[in-house]
Parts: structure tokens; C-alpha cells; sequence
DNA sequence: TTATGAATTATGGATTTCCGTAAAATACTG
DNA sequence: CAGTATTTTACGGAAATCCATAATTCATAA
């Protein structure tokens, strides 16, 4: 089991819950901090004391306060952790049940397990702990498993991503091509917009652009 | 100080937390439903056998799962219980955030206090409970409390929200329009519909229709 | 180089939305 | 009841978006 624990989590609920749960099964050097930023501090000064930590449990959004941080979200936080230290174990631990996001975790960080916050995250957290310390298992809580298994959506790209964020942002057709052309993204012609919208549109059956902004927002695309 | 609490509330990491601050209090006489049901069928029952509940304790938002459940949401639960029993007391507890909600639910269901999730929700908790328990004093968290000196936006109205929501499920101007000649919704001609759209894009300072959705979405008017 | 196919761009017309003005209906007031 | 104000509806042109088709560019291979 693990060694020396570190959680990254704002809401002193969770907090709370899991730190018993650590104790429970008789891990008891654990640390936790509220803000990103602190966790990653620590998780470097504890490599330069030589005595890293063996496993991260990682909140993925944190409320934004008065203070100023550069580590915003529990997905910059994995990622900078896992290339620090490559090593160390991840468990995601959100309310976030949206599969792209999820898949991505996965497939771009490397987490070793998902753990979905719900009315019964608390077994779900043991049973992670279980399994990957003691093997290089993958854990993924039930309710979302099937993001995994879904078929990689790669048919949406950087640029269409770009073109929505503008778009649920306000911005015309036009002014986007005009942002386009400015910061030489390669297709900026009327008709490429046209193109991708309808192509989006298609993909995600939205029947206008207003639905289309809509949906991917639901879907946490955008 | 309160002698009988219910708590509805689906997370189980959020249960433990309240049931650990209701202990420190000294109030013991305390139950859980972890769906909104539940919670509505033992606040009914205590008050059939006499033995009423003097504090609910509700999140807002409960997931939806495999069970098929007649009250969804936390605030129609709120709603439903201060129509059954008027002096009943209410904590509101969630991450919610938008202020438009809460401040429908201190006017529109009278609740006695909101704390907000967060990184000091336990002792904004144990504030609400004692400030509540001795007098009618309404309790708010304090990063939330802006929500109720904000002047009412009165402005917008049922048939604007309703709008708002066939927009983002993608029926167009004229079929709204449709809509409402059939189910009789009062102002239903094209330039009304008009109209009301330029105003509502006025109000949330929106450059486009696709804007105005995606600020309405995000401020969780709909 | 030239042929081929894919990607990008151009064009034009249909549809929808946008926006101002005016007419009509309704409500309110003295 | 007449007169005024407010709301609702009607209309028309401008702008934006939608959509199909055609022309152009570009990369690649024969």
C-alpha cells in the first residue's frame, strides 16, 4: 500500500472523507493542500528531500478565490506533476462525468485511476487504492467507464474547438476568419468556416449554430 | 439549538462532513436520504407521527442515476416541504453559486439560510445553524452573499426564459413562434418575438443570438 | 512534368435573422 | 367617450448565415 499521500482538493468535505478513508486502511502519512499551486510545491520539495511521495489524489476543478495562482485546474496540476515525476501515482478525483475530458486523463496525463464523486465514490476510492498499488491496473469508476470505450472522436480538432470558444463568445463568422487570417491559422476562408460549422453541425446534430454552442457546452467541449 | 434534522443529500463525502458537524453540536437526533424522495416521504411521515423535523439541511443539485425519482432537484424540494410544513428551518447547502438562484430561493421558498460548498463551508455551517436555531435571522456564506443586495432583474420574465431554452435546443425564431400560437403564449407574433430578443441581448450585453445563449447558460438561467 | 485527388477558396442564391419604422390593437386617464 | 400612452403586430430592407456548386491551389505519385 501506499507510502506517503498527497491530496489536492479545496472542498474541506472531501478533504475530510478522504483523509478517513486513507487512515482506514492504515495509511497515515498523507498531506493535503487547497490550492494547486501548493501541491506542486510540495510534491518538488518532497523529491528534493528525497522522500517523494508515491501517490497524488487530485480534484480537478478548484474554485477560483482572491488568490492568485498559476496552476488553475486539476488537469494542469497531473500534468505537471506527471512529467516532475513520472513515477508517482494519479487518482482524478471529480465530479467531472464528462468522457472526453475523462478519456483524455487518461490517454494524455496517464492517470492510473478515475474516481467519480457520487453517492458511493468513497468505496470506489478504496477500491482504486487497492488496485494500483499494488499493480499498474487502471481503475475507472463504473458510472463513466464506457468514456474509455467510446471511440476516439478525432475527427474534431484544435481549430474547431478555437471556432466555437469564439463563437460562444460572440464573435461573427466573419470576425473569426478576420482572427484567422491575423494569427495565420491556415484555413481562413469564408467557405472553410462554412465547411467546418456544417461539418460540426453534422457531427454533433445540432440544427443551427446556436444549438451547436449549446450542445458542446453541455458536453464540457467548450 | 435544533433536536430533529433531516439531510438531503446525494454525495457521500458531503453527508459525513455534515454529520460529523451536527455531532460536534451535540445533536444526535439526526437522519439522511440521499434522494430527494426520500427525503420528502420522511419529512411527511415525521409529521404524521407527530414527531416533525425542525431543520432541513438540502444540497441543490442531486445526479440523476438508474432510479426514476418525481423530485429532482433540491429546490423543488425545498419548494415542496415549506408548502407541507411553513415552519419548518432551511440550510440550502451547495456549490451553487449563480446568484439568480439563490436569490429565488431566500424569496421564492423562504429558506432560512445558504451555505455555500467550498473551502470554509463547514464553519459558514456552524454559523448558519447557530445563527438560525435561536432567532429568524437569515444566514448567507459571505462569498455569496452579493447574491442578495443585487437588484432584481424583474426584466426578464417566464416567456424569456422559455425562449432562452428553445433557442439552445436549436428551434429557430419561426418555429418558436409556432409554439407559441398553439399553446397560446401571449405575445407570439414575429416582430414581438423580435423584440424581445434584441432586448434580452441588450440586457446580457450579447453581441449575437449564439452569445446570448451561451451567457444565459453560463449564468444558469437556463 | 503531368495526371489525379484532396483540400481550400470563390461565387451566387436561398433562408434566416436583424433592425428600424409604421400601423393597429389595447389599456389607461380625465 | 375622446384622447393619449403602451403594447402588439405588420412590413421591408439590410445584414448575416446557410448551402450547393464550381474553380483553384496544392501535394503526391506515376
Amino acid at each position: 500500500m501506499f507510502k506517503k499521500v498527497i491530496i489536492a482538493e479545496d472542498f474541506e468535505e472531501f478533504n475530510l472523507a478522504v483523509k478517513q478513508t486513507l487512515s482506514d486502511l492504515n495509511i497515515v502519512n498523507f498531506q493535503h493542500a487547497k490550492y494547486c499551486d501548493d501541491a506542486f510545491l510540495k510534491i518538488r520539495k518532497a523529491i528534493q528531500d528525497n522522500e517523494p511521495f508515491d501517490l497524488l489524489i487530485s480534484d480537478l476543478s478548484f474554485k477560483k478565490d482572491h488568490r492568485e495562482v498559476k496552476i488553475g485546474s486539476g488537469d494542469e496540476l497531473i500534468q505537471k506533476v506527471r512529467e516532475l515525476q513520472p513515477n508517482i501515482k494519479i487518482i482524478a478525483y471529480s465530479v467531472e462525468d464528462k468522457n472526453v475530458r475523462i478519456k483524455s486523463l487518461f490517454e494524455d496525463s496517464d492517470i492510473n485511476a478515475f474516481v467519480l464523486k457520487g453517492r458511493n465514490s468513497i468505496e470506489d476510492l478504496k477500491k482504486a487504492l487497492s488496485i494500483i498499488s499494488t499493480s499498474d491496473q487502471k481503475f475507472i469508476s463504473p458510472e463513466v467507464a464506457s468514456a474509455l470505450q467510446e471511440k476516439g472522436n478525432y475527427e474534431i480538432d484544435d481549430v474547431d474547438i478555437k471556432i466555437l470558444k469564439y463563437l460562444s463568445a460572440g464573435t461573427s463568422q466573419d470576425d473569426i476568419i478576420e482572427i484567422f487570417k491575423t494569427s495565420d491559422i491556415k484555413p481562413n476562408s469564408k467557405s472553410a468556416m462554412e465547411k467546418r460549422l456544417s461539418k460540426l453541425k453534422d457531427f454533433f446534430k445540432a440544427n443551427n449554430t446556436v444549438h451547436l454552442v449549446s450542445i458542446t457546452k453541455d458536453m464540457g467541449i467548450i
